[in-house]
DNA sequence: ATCATATTGTGTTTATTTGCACTAAAAGGG
DNA sequence: CCCTTTTAGTGCAAATAAACACAATATGAT
């Protein structure tokens, strides 16, 4: 449990997110099997994956649903509610503020910067845009972790940098470009048209 | 190269894209060793990456940047831009409508669905919102290979079969869920949530 | 109580992926 | 022209990941 690779973590939400709607839709226990189905992993993967965190599951009748949500939201360390703020309040963070998928999954936007003297001081869904300028010493204060970034590539790296300083550990980048950060510091990427991409090699012309 | 590892071509986007992005900013060749670290991949690994598909480099020089990015274009089949549709015209699917980021990397938005009488026929940018009910019949006859999807958790899957009914072939899933296709179709998921749970995980609480 | 069935957790095997290290080649400087 | 430096492409080894297969155990039916 020390040393957990990469690879299984990132399964970790998947599987969560699958068992969840499962509750939803009335199921109380599953198999490996089953949930496989639903993910497209193989039922051994999912029992590997689980079995470097601990027994969660009973031979002959696999898992209860609601216990291995639970489990899963410790491990990922989602059963709080982290702080985020969100960076570029254009056309995507005006709908990423707006989106109300967030809270129930782990996360709650606690503030919102930007750039523009005309966005600044303007309000949204009870948010006040705030100024880039107090980045970094607001989120020293807050002692925040993570962020969302919505800024155009031109600026991502500059505010990368501003996020790094004012302590954030996690970022979400949705700008089109790799970012340097610290090795200490984790950036995940939201790049709709790296995802076409990747299908269109196996398309036909 | 008739049988190269989808971890490599899920790569290749990504090289892509820091190679369009040094042109930008000047540049006209590069070697593994840089490209590597802009995009926090080692430069053996670009290199045997990219000996799947030929040689594209020079010994002692390294690689000539648009030809590079040309190469790359042809082995995605980017080179020519994809028409896709959109469905689900939401706040998300607003967002993507106006977002001006697709068509210069290979992909076009030519038609939107929604299943809501009152926004079918409303207009956003040139675009007419389209009845999902003709969605199997206009996506045979324009032969459409590609979709985005984002409509609500709970008609995703609904309109996935519809997808696939009308012959499309690649999915680009915005629903908080996974889909069930067949093994002929691809599926790219974006879930902000999951890039915030995988993060999450490696935080101290 | 016994048996058939289901299903977990895991040791072992197999497959895949990455990294290493070297050869070959290209360029530039003296 | 020769030497030094740089860097691609690649065979091989190491590391990592996935699949297999089975013992252990739980359930329910007879
Ligand atoms: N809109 C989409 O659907 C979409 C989809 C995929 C990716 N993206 C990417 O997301 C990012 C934002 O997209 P958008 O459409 O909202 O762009 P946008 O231009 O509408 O918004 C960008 C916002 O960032 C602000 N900004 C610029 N520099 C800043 C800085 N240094 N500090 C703080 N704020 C700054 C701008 O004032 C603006 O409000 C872009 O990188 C874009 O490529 C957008
Ligand atoms: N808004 C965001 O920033 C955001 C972020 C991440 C993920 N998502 C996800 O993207 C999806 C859309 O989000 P949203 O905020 O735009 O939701 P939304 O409710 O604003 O829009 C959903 C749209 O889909 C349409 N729709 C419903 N059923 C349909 C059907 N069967 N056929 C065609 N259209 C149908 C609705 O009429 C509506 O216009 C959701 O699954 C959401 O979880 C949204």
């Amino acid at each position: 449990m020390t040393d957990v690779p990469d690879i299984v973590v990132s399964r970790l939400p998947v599987y969560l997110r699958a068992l969840q709607y499962m509750v939803i839709n009335g199921k109380s226990t599953t198999s490996s099997q089953e949930l496989g189905e639903k993910v497209g992993i193989s039922a051994a993967q999912i029992r590997k994956d689980l079995s470097q965190f601990g027994e969660f599951g009973k031979q002959g009748t696999g898992y209860n649903i609601p216990f291995l949500i639970d489990s899963l939201l410790q491990i990922l360390k989602v059963e709080k509610v982290w702080d985020v703020v969100l960076v570029g309040m254009g056309e995507l963070g005006h709908a990423i503020l707006r989106y109300q998928g967030f809270v129930n999954r782990g996360f709650n936007i606690v503030a919102c910067y930007d750039s523009d003297p005309l966005k600044i001081g303007t309000k949204i869904n009870n948010y006040s845009i705030l100024d880039v300028k107090d980045l970094v010493k607001d989120a020293k204060k807050a002692e925040i972790k993570m962020a969302m970034l919505c800024v155009p590539a031109s600026s991502a790296q500059k505010v990368t940098d501003l996020l790094v300083e004012g302590g954030v550990l996690a970022i979400l980048n949705y700008a089109p470009l790799s970012l340097a950060v610290p090795t200490y510091v984790r950036v995940q990427y939201i790049d709709p048209v790296i995802g076409l991409q990747r299908m269109a090699y196996y398309l036909n012309k």
